[in-house]
DNA sequence: TTGCAATTAAGAACAGTTCCTATTTACCTT
DNA sequence: AAGGTAAATAGGAACTGTTCTTAATTGCAA
C-alpha cells in the first residue's frame, strides 16, 4: 500500500470484522462507532481523539467528543484498537492490530509504521524470561523525517 | 547492580558530572535541581513529577509540585534526564542516559530497564534509511511480572 | 558584600480526559 | 411491525495532570 489511503475493498473487509467482533463482544452497532472506527481504520497516522473528533465533523455535526474518548476506550479494551504509547500529552490511537514498530519524527512528531519481521522471529536475551510472561515487544525509532531534514536545511541558508 | 539502590559513590559520581553539566549549560545549582536530579538518579523506577514531589516532601517540605514539573523540562531540554513513553497519563522521568530498553507490566505498571547489546548493534532495514535521519531507537517489552503472576495465581485458587 | 538575573512557591489557569444524567437508540421479544 | 428495555449518546460539569503568572527569594558574578 503506498497510497496515503487504504482501498476501498480493504477498508470494507476491516469493516465486516470489525462489525463481527462488536457483535461477540455485545457491543451495539450504532452509527458513532461504526463512524469512529472507520475513520481510523482508514488513517495512516496514528490520530488523537480529538483529531478524529474533527475529522468525523463535518459529517455527523453532533458528535460529541466525549463519545469519541468514550468510544475508543471500549474499542481498545476490547482489542479492536490499540493506543499506542508516546511521549506526548495527547493519546494517540491505531486500528492496525498487526504486529508492527514505529518511527516517531522528532520535530513533526509523526508516526509512522515499519515492518521488521526478522527482529520479530527473534526471541527476548534469557534472563529477561525470568522478569515474567512476555506477550509481546516494539521498536519505536526516533529520528528526523525526510520533510523536516528538508525544511531545516532551507532555513539555514536563509 | 542488583541492590534496588545504587551504591553512594555512583550516585556520588554521577552528581558530580551533573553540576558540571549545569555550570556548562548556566544553570544555576539550586537546592531544588540538586536534590531532585539526586532523587530521580537514585531511582530505580521511573517516576513521575508527583511520585518525585512525594519522596523529596519529607525533605523539602516547601518544595512546590510545580518546581518539580519545570525543573524535570529543564533537565530533559538539556539532555541531562529522558521522558520515558508510556501509554500512561502521567509523565514518567528517569536519569538513566545510557542506551538502554524497558519492560513494562501490564498488571502494576511498572517500567524496568534492561540491556540488548546485540540488538543495539545491528543497523536497521534498509528501506527504513530513506524515511529520515535516524538517531536511535529503542525496545519496549510488555508482559506480566513475577509478583503479578503470582498475584493472579493465588487469586485463582481462592 | 552588593546587585541583578535566574529561580522559586503558591495559586490561578489551562488542556486533556472522564463523569453525570436526561434523552435517544439498537435490538430482542412478541 | 411495534413495544420494551438495557445500552449508548450529547452536553455540560468535574476532575487530573501540567503550565503560567507574579511577587519573593537565591545563586553567583563583580
Ligand atoms: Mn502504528
Ligand atoms: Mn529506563
Ligand atoms: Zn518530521
Ligand atoms: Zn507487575
Amino acid at each position: 500500500m503506498t497510497d496515503a489511503t487504504k482501498s476501498t475493498h480493504v477498508l470494507q473487509h476491516q469493516m465486516e470484522s470489525f462489525e463481527e467482533s462488536c457483535r461477540a463482544a455485545d457491543l451495539k452497532l450504532t452509527h458513532q462507532r461504526l463512524e469512529i472506527y472507520r475513520e481510523l481504520a482508514k488513517a495512516t497516522d496514528h490520530p488523537s481523539a480529538e483529531t478524529l473528533h474533527k475529522r468525523l465533523h463535518q459529517s455527523m455535526p453532533t458528535l460529541s467528543l466525549d463519545t469519541v474518548y468514550r468510544t475508543l476506550t471500549t474499542f481498545e479494551q476490547h482489542h479492536l484498537i490499540k493506543k499506542v504509547e508516546t511521549v506526548d500529552s495527547q493519546a494517540h490511537y491505531e486500528a492496525q492490530m498487526q504486529q508492527h514498530h514505529h518511527l516517531i519524527c522528532d520535530t513533526c512528531k509523526e508516526i509512522m509504521d515499519f515492518q521488521w519481521s526478522s527482529f520479530d522471529a527473534v526471541s527476548v536475551p534469557e534472563d529477561i524470561l525470568q522478569w515474567g510472561a512476555i506477550k509481546n515487544k516494539s521498536i519505536t525509532i526516533y529520528g528526523t523525517c525526510r520533510k523536516c531534514q528538508a525544511l531545516k536545511e532551507k532555513k539555514k541558508l536563509e
